[in-house]
DNA sequence: TTCTAACTTACGGAAACCCGTAAAGATAAT
DNA sequence: ATTATCTTTACGGGTTTCCGTAAGTTAGAA
C-alpha cells in the first residue's frame, strides 16, 4: 500500500524538488506544508496530524540542520527520536549527504529507521526503491552504504543469520539448516521462519537470490 | 552400476592394499591378478581381458613407476593414452602422490580422466568417493586439488559455465539465464542444458548446491 | 551414404524454495 | 489480569530447481 501522507524535514531547497518530485513519481499527492525545513517544526506537525486523525504515515529527513533559530530538537537524529516517542510506527526514512558510511550503518541500526539513502550519484533511483521497499514494510538499507559495512556488518547479520549462511555455504539445504538448529536449540527454529529471516535479509540488501547472497557475503567478507 | 572387473597398475605396494580394501569396502570383487606394477603388463591385461570377452571397466593407476625393467609404456601417461586406444571408454583414474597440483589439473583436463585423487591426507575417502562417482558416469577431481585451481581453472569452467555462473550471482534465476543465453545465440540454450551443465560442475566439484558452488567461486576467485 | 556416438532439447515428476496467511506463543504495557 | 503487539510456527499453493528419460540433432567414422 503506497504511502498517503509524507513529511519532509530537509532545510536544503535542491534537495527539496527532487524529492518531492520522486513522491510525485510515485502518485504521491503532495502538499507543499509537508514539507518544513526546521525539526521543531517537523515534530509540531506530525502531532498536529495526528490529533487530527490523519497523521503522517512517512517521514524523510536529513541529518544536519543550519539552525539559525534556536532549536528544541536540534539535528535529525533527535527528531526521530521524538517522533518516535509521539507516534510509535510511523515509517522513518533518512536522505542526506552528511556523514561517513560507517556513521550512516549505525544510525540505521540504533534508530531502528526503516531506510538510509545517501545522496550522490543514482540517488533518486535509490530513493524510490528505498520507498516502495518501505511502502510495503520491508527496510531498505542503500548498496552506497551496502559496501562499506565490511567490519560492522552486524548490522545487517546477527549470529543467526551468520550461521544459516555458512551452513548453505557448505552445502546445507533450508531443511536440513533447519533440522540442526531444531537440534541445538537455536532460537527460531523452523524452516518457516528459516525461510522468512533470508526472505527479509534479501529483500532489505535488494539480493533477488540465494546465490547473489553467497557472492554479496563473500565480496564483503561478511562470513 | 558399480564396478565389476577393476585393474590396478602401481608399483607400490603399501598404497596397493589401502586400494583392495576400498575395493572390497565397495563389494567389488578382486582377484590378485587385477593388480600388476609394471605399465606394460597392465596393458596387455587390458587387452587380454577385452580379447576374453571381459574387459575391465575401471583402471586405477599411479603416473610414475619405477621401471628396472625396461618397458614400452614408461609411466602413467603412457598408459593412460594407451589404454584409452585400445580400450575407448574404458575409464581411467589417477591415484598418486606424484607431482605439484597444478600438473595434476593439468593432467586431468588432458588426459581427459574420470577422476584425479592424490595421495594424503583423507585419500581412502577420496577415493572411494570418486569411485562411486565415475562408477555413476560422472567425473571427480579431488578436493584438495581443487584449492589451487586459481589460476588454471579453466579445466573446470569455461566460457558457458562462467557466464551461467556470473548471471546466477546478478540475481538472476536459470529460468531468466536460459532466456539471455537464447538471445544471444549461445550454444547450448536450453533451460534443461543448462540445469545439467550445473548439475555437472557441482557434481564433478562435490558440491551440493548452488550456494556452496557460489562460495567455492569466490573462494577461489574463479570468477 | 549410413551408422554410431555425443550433444542438445523437451518433458515430467519429485524435491526444494518462496511467500502469504493464520494460528499459537511470548512479551510488554495498561 | 488483560489487552495489544510482536515473534514464532504451521500449513498450503505456486514457482523454481533437480534429475532422469526419451526423442531429436549434429558430427565424425566406416
Amino acid at each position: 500500500m503506497m504511502f498517503k501522507k509524507v513529511l519532509i524535514a530537509d532545510d536544503c531547497d535542491s534537495t527539496n524538488i527532487s524529492v518531492q518530485k520522486t513522491l510525485t513519481d510515485l502518485s504521491i499527492i503532495f502538499d507543499s506544508r509537508d514539507h518544513v525545513t526546521y525539526c521543531d517544526a517537523a515534530l509540531s506537525r506530525l502531532q498536529k496530524a495526528l490529533a487530527n486523525g490523519e497523521p503522517y504515515d512517512l517521514l524523510i529527513t536529513d541529518l544536519s540542520f543550519n539552525n539559525d533559530i534556536p532549536q528544541v530538537l536540534e539535528d535529525g537524529t533527535d527528531l526521530i527520536r521524538a517522533a518516535q516517542k509521539v507516534q510509535p510506527g510511523l515509517k522513518i526514512m533518512v536522505f542526506t549527504g552528511e556523514g561517513r558510511n560507517a556513521v550512516a550503518s549505525r544510525l540505521y541500526r540504533d534508530l531502528n529507521l526503516d531506510g538510509y539513502v545517501p545522496k550522490g550519484r543514482g540517488d533518486i533511483k535509490d530513493l524510490k526503491a528505498a520507498i516502495e521497499k518501505i511502502a510495503n514494510d520491508q527496510r531498505y538499507l542503500s548498496a552506497n552504504l551496502r559496501m562499506d559495512l565490511k567490519a560492522n556488518f552486524s548490522i545487517i547479520f546477527d549470529e543467526y543469520d551468520k550461521m544459516v549462511i555458512s551452513m548453505l555455504m557448505e552445502g546445507n539445504s533450508q531443511k536440513e539448516v533447519a533440522i540442526y538448529i531444531k537440534k541445538n536449540n537455536i532460537k527460531p527454529s523452523s524452516l518457516s521462519s528459516l525461510e522468512k529471516r533470508l526472505s527479509e535479509i534479501k529483500s532489505t540488501l535488494n539480493i533477488s537470490n540465494n546465490e547473489q547472497l553467497i557472492a554479496y557475503c563473500k565480496d564483503n567478507k561478511l562470513i
